[in-house]
DNA sequence: CTGAAAGCGCTTACAG
DNA sequence: CTGAAAGCGCTTACAG
């Protein structure tokens, strides 16, 4: 039996309209008047039904956040801080989760606008740009956690990932590493490979020819990670460091190097990339590329919540400077 | 510029109520009239709006997620099951973290309620009984992962935790080990301490005295881990394996062990509970009591959505048994 | 097999 | 400072 409005408005004696100036604090009222509808409305119990009030705003008080799995602590990391921020302005969040299934991604975007959210983050999309900026042309706005497309709806907030692969690579040389592997992602398309191309730069800078043979692409977790290393390790003994894409991929690497009787960092040094929640606890520690997660969450909800105030405005990338974080492994 | 039901009919020449028929696979419609109608639909690119729906149905097709923290793998796990089990039924998911802030708790379930979910779930509470069965009174269905609590709008499912405890005190003594010691969580309010009764009921089981002493409580994060066991260990020099709250406290532990000199499991052996994602990865890996948390959150939508249907039935607790996954540490 | 009317619980102009 | 009317986009009885 839930009461309405029109409960309260009849018990207080006044309109229906009058509670609802109450309920949003707007227009002028008198004291008294507010008063007793007040009384009324704690007397009652009576919550206002946000259905109804969406349906003729056109506002839900809702955005969506979809990311490739929750599974990874960085992206959990940034769900919970979206979360945070996003109740700090009264927002509620919707997760979801697409699990690398991309004939599923457009479906979800698509439920979730049908759904009436104000926003939608994405961290990160593996949409085709095509199919992105489809979507950005019936849905607004947008914030992209990651992907660098340009779009009026969509704005994009990342971390400058070339440069971290870079930084961790310049770091490895002046350690005297010269043969340096990379534990790549299978789940990067070609054209997002920007770790590859830092560690390229990297190699570069240092005057160290890049060998393609010395990449190994798996699936980027522990698993892959391992089984990549392992390749790598087995076809290239002499190969002295190893790269990965992340930190989940950098562990299998240290369980890769354990196996094979390879001591880190003294036979092969190791560097992961987030700093999520494992890296420190693994033995040996990781050194890893640290993006500030936090941050980037509460950035890109910062950037929605401006998008959906300035619907005209056009918004840069906001990119972060990623660091080195250096623990045992490297 | 929303497409609506009225648009649909216009163009299609057919009544409002038609297109609801067609849209919702509704009563008999001639093939001729479902056609026409369904290819003004796609033309148009028509879709339902959600929310004018929910306002008639009383039924918004969402469901809240009420987690303690998702950062630790454990309810970050159970996040992305109960998301993609929701999915399946082609409901969406808020999901909330209360941050072990109590006072927010009831906040985030009222408001929940208010947008109008048609369940809830909470992994786990810890509001007060007396608050849980007052919010009961007024909102339904609820699954509590982990809570004991009686009340028909509230349905459990859990794990018998006590049981796991006792478990890996069983495959302790049975190694050998008669001084256990216990690494706590604070977070835990007493009549919640299964954990603790385990460990007790495991010991009487074999003749051991239980040692107030040995129990030394922390947060329940690596951090607290570390500094409960360093405790316990510079205290009681003799104790020879220990048993965690959950495999965050037991990496914690590790590392005290580590930095004490005490090699595991030769010195000190130490037993999780969960069985998350870094139980694997760290070194020596975990020995560890293996909750279900797919099942966990599987079982959690199922029995939500049967109380979402039956509304007048009253479901019996649903608990998993627990199992010890041995690996290095103990 | 199809439709006209009423209403879900609010807010948005518009009056007074 | 307060209210009566219209409407957000659907579905629920009720007719025919």
């Amino acid at each position: 039996v839930p009461v309405t409005m029109r409960d309260v408005a009849q018990q207080a004696g006044v309109s229906i309209k009058t509670v609802s100036r109450v309920v949003n604090h707007e227009g002028e009222i008198s004291d008294a008047t507010r008063e007793r509808v007040t009384s009324v409305i704690d007397e009652l119990g009576y919550r206002p039904n946000v259905l109804a009030r969406a349906l003729v705003t056109q506002r839900t008080q809702t955005l969506g956040l979809v990311v490739v799995t929750i599974d990874n602590p960085f992206f959990s990391e940034i769900a919970s801080v979206v979360q945070a921020a996003a109740r700090e302005h009264h927002y509620h969040t919707f997760l979801a989760s697409t699990e690398n299934n991309l004939t599923d991604e457009l479906n979800i975007l698509e439920s979730l606008a049908a759904q009436g959210v104000d926003g939608i983050i994405v961290c990160p999309t593996y949409l085709s740009n095509e199919n992105l900026l489809q979507f950005a042309e019936r849905f607004r706005p947008i914030v992209s956690i990651h992907n660098p497309v340009e779009h009026p709806h969509i704005s994009q907030v990342r971390a400058d990932i070339r440069l971290g692969a870079h930084i961790a690579v310049d770091y490895l040389c002046e350690k005297g590493h010269i043969r340096i592997g990379m534990v790549a992602s299978t789940e990067s398309p070609p054209e997002r490979r920007w770790r590859e191309h830092g560690y390229a730069a990297g190699l570069a800078e240092h005057g160290i020819r890049f060998e393609p043979r010395w990449v190994c692409r798996g699936h980027s977790t522990i698993e892959g990670g391992y089984e990549a290393a392992k390749q790598l390790l087995a076809g290239y003994p002499d190969l002295t460091a190893l790269l990965a894409y992340n930190d989940l991929m950098a562990v299998g690497a240290l369980r890769a190097c354990q196996e094979l009787g390879r001591r880190v960092p003294e036979d092969c040094a190791v560097v992961g990339f987030d700093d999520s929640a494992v890296a420190a606890v693994t033995t040996p520690a990781l050194t890893t590329v640290r993006v500030d997660k936090r941050e980037l969450g509460r950035c890109a909800v910062e950037r929605l919540f401006e998008m959906i105030d300035n619907p005209d405005e056009v918004y840069p990338p906001l990119v972060l400077r990623p660091e080195l974080v250096v623990r045992q492994s490297a």
